[in-house]
DNA sequence: GACCAGGATTGATAA
DNA sequence: AATCCTGGTC
């Protein structure tokens, strides 16, 4: 392949396209860091680094690529495919279907995990705790403990998970993470500690693995010497996206697989993360090249091919103003007369309408509502939107803050699965016990003692006693699990089955049964993509759909509809039409927390993004007034907001202020105001003459 | 020991 | 607003 097949590359991407491939060595190179500017054709840039590599002739089976989510992997493959197909012809799907080593840290860590479980002493059917399961269990053992009677309260089960996961994702010692993220809980540091032991201890005995432990396990295998070494030999290249956003224990896995950085890429914009609350680390994609000898190359991608002049500007303006200098400043060629709007409305209701509005004339204009997006700081503040979109009958998709997967029916029914998967997994169990009538908490431990002392539990389970007020629903139970565990009935046949049992507890517990049957049965059909039960209770795990849409069903592929979503499940998308919501002091950036320094910059990073996805038109809304939450639905308690701090007065230059509705309200103020006159004075005068 | 009511506390982003 | 904890009945 020559140069020339990239003809529609700028010189940067070339060169990191080709950077160390074909001539000569390619271990001679030193590693690659490519900081890739927001729009700056990043993902396409990496395809083709992919793509050439195949075309050089590396196994496809030999390159480790590691992206943000499931998403990004499977659209990284697909372009690569395409890439490969104009230059290789009908072979190209040959290759690209041998890149089973795609995915994210987390999903590529639990494929080697299963491969060396043998090695490593791990029981090859573990079971993945979501992270509302590890805290169910954190609170378990926080009440055995005895830690939730305490004279001053004891940390709540997802404080004291948060804790742990930041002790084990930053690579700190306990006492520094309290504190510097944990002050108020430092007291506790001699009880907390005790919990983590026990939590580990308890993980391990039941044969399951937290999100935490699939790094973890995977770096500790990795420091074993000879198990690195056999683990690095596995991949000639390895790749990894959105570096800005991994934390030091993703760091040190890579740092264990390519000690000498040979064959490493890594990709990523220090402008752009916005991840610390998962304990990723800017520090991680600064620090990159001089951690090897000699160190890597860097090569820039500041040319923006996706915004207009305009919107980068105020994009950089924005985060211009960030404490810390960023490596870069993006440019463009794309030109317009049109600066970003920032528009004022009364109130959230108002906001929503305006935003209906515009999305309505820009699809009499030609844009189609995919091509258009809602984005806000978080999963609540869509709203009012939702309710106005309905009302208007405007499909939409939402991604981000899903609780599909957390609401109590669906757990519950996963729980039974996860429970016949893995017998020993005791957050399942407990789960499914409780919702027997008549067992609590403590029949439902007493069955799992006893199951835990079975070599076979769930076999084992008709010779145990039942609890005493458990009556009918247990030999139901008994019998559903142990046909289940037969694998006679096969799936996804088995999560009718599991259904079939727990419908009348569904409709004993809720006055809803009806909304939330339908959930199970979209369950269901989630599960028939998948080939067994294993995999669809890993996969559903490590990747949950992410989007929900207003209609009973998955909207259809070729219909148009309007995205929803969250800044951060936004990362690494476009459309021509932004909409970001609530511009207000206390959303962006948040209030919540310490609002430390490094937290502020981390909300000015997070405009960033939401700004950078716009590539023709922008607008940035700021309600005026803004009802307060934790009140009664009809209450009317509300704050002034103000806009946010990261606009300043000294950038509004760089957009057009809005007041909406103009007219309505010059209108109003007249009727009101201008066309009655009377006289109040002779008025009150009159009463007394 | 299970279950319900009421006061206190915590609130987000996600693999 | 939702969750957690406690203190009361059946």
């Amino acid at each position: 392949m020559s140069s020339a097949s990239f003809a529609a590359l700028n010189a940067e991407q070339r060169q990191a396209v080709e950077y160390g491939i074909g001539a000569g060595d390619q271990h001679a190179a030193p590693p690659l860091l490519v900081i890739a500017g927001a729009g700056s054709g990043k993902t396409n840039t990496l395809a083709h680094r992919v793509a050439n590599m195949l075309a050089h002739g590396v196994d496809p089976r030999r390159i480790l690529l590691m992206t943000f989510s499931r998403r990004a992997a499977s659209e990284m493959i697909r372009r690569v495919e395409g890439i490969c197909a104009k230059m290789l012809g009908a072979k190209a799907s040959v290759l690209t279907d041998a890149l089973t080593w795609a995915g994210t840290f987390h999903a590529i860590g639990a494929k080697l995990l299963s491969d060396y479980a043998e090695q490593i002493g791990l029981q090859p059917n573990f079971t993945i705790h979501d992270r509302e399961d590890s805290a169910d269990l954190m609170n378990l053992l926080r009440h055995q403990l005895g830690f939730s009677r305490t004279e001053s309260r004891f940390p709540t089960k997802g404080t004291c998970l948060a804790i742990y996961s930041r002790v084990v994702n930053a690579e700190m010692p306990l006492a520094a993470v309290l504190k510097d993220h944990f002050p108020w809980c430092a007291d506790w540091e001699v009880q907390l500690r005790t919990l983590f032991a026990t939590y580990v201890e308890a993980k391990q005995a039941q044969g399951v693995l937290d999100y935490d432990d699939l790094l973890l396990y995977w770096a500790q295998m990795a420091s074993h010497p000879v198990l690195a070494a056999e683990m690095g030999a596995l991949f000639d290249h390895v790749l990894v996206d959105e570096y800005q956003d991994t934390n030091r224990l993703q760091s040190s896995i890579l740092l264990a697989l390519k000690p000498t950085g040979a064959g490493l890429t890594v990709v990523g914009d220090d402008a752009q993360s916005i991840y610390g609350f998962r304990a990723a680390t800017v520090r991680n994609i600064l620090d990159f090249p001089d951690q090897f000898e000699p160190p890597a190359a860097i090569i820039m991608l500041d040319r923006n091919y996706r915004s207009t002049q305009p919107i980068l500007t105020a994009a950089n303006a924005v985060i211009g103003l960030a404490a810390e200098r960023f490596t870069k400043t993006l440019w463009t060629d794309r030109q317009s007369a049109d600066l970003p709007a920032l528009v004022s409305v009364r109130d959230e209701t108002e906001q929503a309408r305006y935003v209906v509005e515009r999305i309505l004339d820009n699809r009499e204009s030609g844009t189609d509502l995919k091509q258009q997006a809602v984005l806000f700081r978080t999963s609540s503040h869509s709203g009012p939107l939702e309710i106005e979109l309905t009302r208007c009958n405007i499909p939409f998709v939402k991604f981000g803050g899903l609780k599909f997967l957390d609401t109590a029916h669906v757990k519950d029914l996963l729980a039974l699965l996860r429970f016949v998967e893995n017998p020993r997994d005791r957050v399942a169990g407990f789960r499914i016990l409780q919702l027997l009538p008549g067992v609590g908490p403590t029949s439902a431990q007493r069955v799992l003692d006893a199951m835990a002392d079975q070599v076979d539990p769930m076999s084992a389970l008709p010779q145990i006693a039942p609890p005493p007020r458990a009556g009918e629903g247990w030999t139901a139970l008994v019998t559903t699990l142990q046909q289940l565990r037969s694998g006679k009935t096969g799936w996804p046949a088995e999560i009718g089955c599991a259904r079939l049992w727990y419908m009348p507890h569904l409709e004993r517990i809720h006055d809803d049964a009806e909304a939330r049957q339908m959930d199970l049965l979209q369950l269901e059909q989630i599960a028939a993509g998948y080939p067994s039960r294993s995999r669809f209770l890993t996969d559903l795990t490590l990747d949950p759909p992410d989007a929900t849409s207003d209609q009973a069903g998955v909207p259809l592929l070729d219909e148009d509809y309007l995205i929803l979503s969250t800044i951060h499940s936004a990362k690494g998308q476009e459309w021509k039409s932004v909409f970001v919501l609530n511009l207000v002091d206390g959303c962006i950036p948040s209030d919540l927390g310490a609002g430390t320094l490094a937290e502020v910059e981390e909300e000015r990073r997070l405009l960033y993004v939401a700004m950078t996805r716009a590539k023709d038109s922008l607008h940035l809304i700021t309600p005026r007034r803004f009802f307060t939450q934790g009140q009664a639905a009809m209450g009317d308690r509300h704050v002034f907001a103000s806009r946010t701090r990261f606009i300043p007065n000294g950038l509004l230059p760089m957009f057009e202020s809005i007041m909406w509705p103009i007219l309505a309200t010059q209108l109003a103020r007249e009727a009101a105001v201008s066309q009655v006159r009377i006289d109040l004075g002779a008025r009150m005068r009159s009463m007394w003459g």
